[in-house]
Order: C-alpha cells, then sequence, then structure tokens
DNA sequence: TGTCAGTATCCGCATAGACAGATATGATAA
DNA sequence: TTATCATATCTGTCTATGCGGATACTGACA
C-alpha cells in the first residue's frame, strides 16, 4: 500500500481536468460504459475512452469487459490508499452546478438506451 | 460564491504536482516565506516563487508583504468554496511518508533561521 | 541615488496532456 | 471467415506545465 507523494499527486492529477470531474460526478452507483459518457457528455468516442482510460490508470476506475462492452465502475473506497478521501471529493462533485444537469441527462439516455446495442457508438 | 467545475478543476490542478503537495503538507500554523521553502525542500528560488504562485493563483495560499518578505499562509478553510474539503486533503496530506520528514526539516530551519535576514536566500 | 536582500517573472528546454478524426483491436454473429 | 459493433490507440496539432538560471522588480537602508 503505497501512500507517497508522488503516487498522491498521480491520483489528483487526474482531477485537474473538467471532463473528468463531469465523469466522476455521475451517480456512482452500477458501472457506465464508454457509450454512456459519449450520448451523457456529448463527447466523441475517442475523448470518452481516453478520459476513462485515465482514470484508470490513476485509480479512481475499475474496467471489465463484457463482451463487446467495457463497463467502467467507480473504486473511490480505495482510492487514496482507502483513506475516504475519493469518496469526499466526489461527495463534493455532486454539489456543483453542472452535476446535477449530468446526472439527469444520464437517467434520460438510460431510459431510452436500446439495450442490445450501444445507441451512441460513434 | 462560484462552484463550478472549472473552477474546481482549477484548484484540484494545483495538486496534481508533487512540490506542491509537500508544500500543502508543511504544518499550516503560521506562515512561510519564499525562503523558508527553498531551506525545507531544497528548492531554487525560481522554483519555489513559481510554486506558491501556482498556489496563490488556485487559491490554496495568500500572500502577505512584509517589507522585504512575502509571506504566504494556506487559505484552506475557504478553499472548495468552504466546504472544508481543503482541510480533508491537507489532512490526508499529513499522513504521507514525506511529510513527517519535510515538518521536521522545516522545524529545525526555523530554528536556526536568523531573523533579520533569509539564511536561505539563492 | 546606489546597493543589497528578497522575490517575481522571463526564457529556453523538455515533457505532458487536451482535442478529435483515423485506424487498430477485441468481441460477436452470420 | 467476414462483417459489424464497441472500444482502445495512434496521429497531428496545440496548449499547459515542470524545471532552473538569468533577469527584472520591490522594499529597505545608507
Amino acid at each position: 500500500m503505497i501512500n507517497s507523494m508522488e503516487a498522491t499527486a498521480r491520483i489528483l492529477k487526474a482531477l485537474g481536468d473538467e471532463t473528468r470531474l463531469r465523469i466522476l460526478a455521475l451517480p456512482k452507483d452500477g458501472e457506465l460504459c464508454v457509450c454512456d459518457l459519449m450520448a451523457t457528455l456529448s463527447l466523441p468516442q475517442s475523448t470518452a475512452s481516453r478520459h476513462l482510460a485515465y482514470l484508470r490508470n490513476s485509480g479512481w476506475v475499475s474496467g471489465t469487459r463484457k463482451g463487446k462492452w467495457m463497463y467502467y465502475r467507480f473504486i473511490t473506497d480505495t482510492t487514496f490508499t482507502g483513506s475516504g478521501l475519493g469518496e469526499e471529493i466526489l461527495c463534493y462533485l455532486s454539489t456543483l452546478e453542472q452535476a446535477p444537469k449530468d446526472q439527469e441527462s444520464l437517467r434520460d439516455y438510460l431510459l431510452t438506451k436500446d439495450k442490445e446495442t450501444c445507441a451512441a457508438t460513434k
């Protein structure tokens, strides 16, 4: 369990980007795939995928392949060596202005999403 | 009072650097000047000054001129719109490996520091 | 006014990171 | 095996940022 300044800086560096904050402010129950982000935040596929990769590499999300889909879930309970700080940060993010709009956008999208295909791909 | 994603990203972006984390993990009672950082963290003058400027611009410290000296104090109680998250982050930083060493280094330096001059300048 | 001390900023260099379209890769169905 | 779908990665472009030495700026004092 590494609690170094360098590791902490890498984790926090992931948060220095507005798009990634918006991702982390989405509801954390369940999992999101790339197409969910594309639709919810109006992101091109490569941008969505890249941000998820960054979050994965810095320990904020974990990826699970399910068939053609790659699902990402938040692992903030272990981020920052399990101190709870990750959850605190997410809690704060959800109080920000843009968060409710994004969350509603995600809910709307999930209601209409075709279960067999990702409706937002490319 | 702005609690936008963009403003939050700017505040958090300041934390994506190890040196700045080390600065923020120093004791927050009292104030630090550039030469304190130079001595404590073995930084060149320009580097110390630049990091403090970055922290000032992102709302982590406030600068006060006292004669020839520029003293910086932490204003984490107001960072993140006064939510307390700034303090939480600082609390976490002080649990990291490097923090006690830096804190001790600062204490040692302050004991020997000449009050009339900054002993570490350039 | 010139000098010194403390500090902010510039400068050049190198690296990282944001972006989106293009392309490669992985999974699945026919 | 090929085609389709979903996603990761590459590519080129641009911007940001870290670094430290050099230089400019600020304040104090003789």
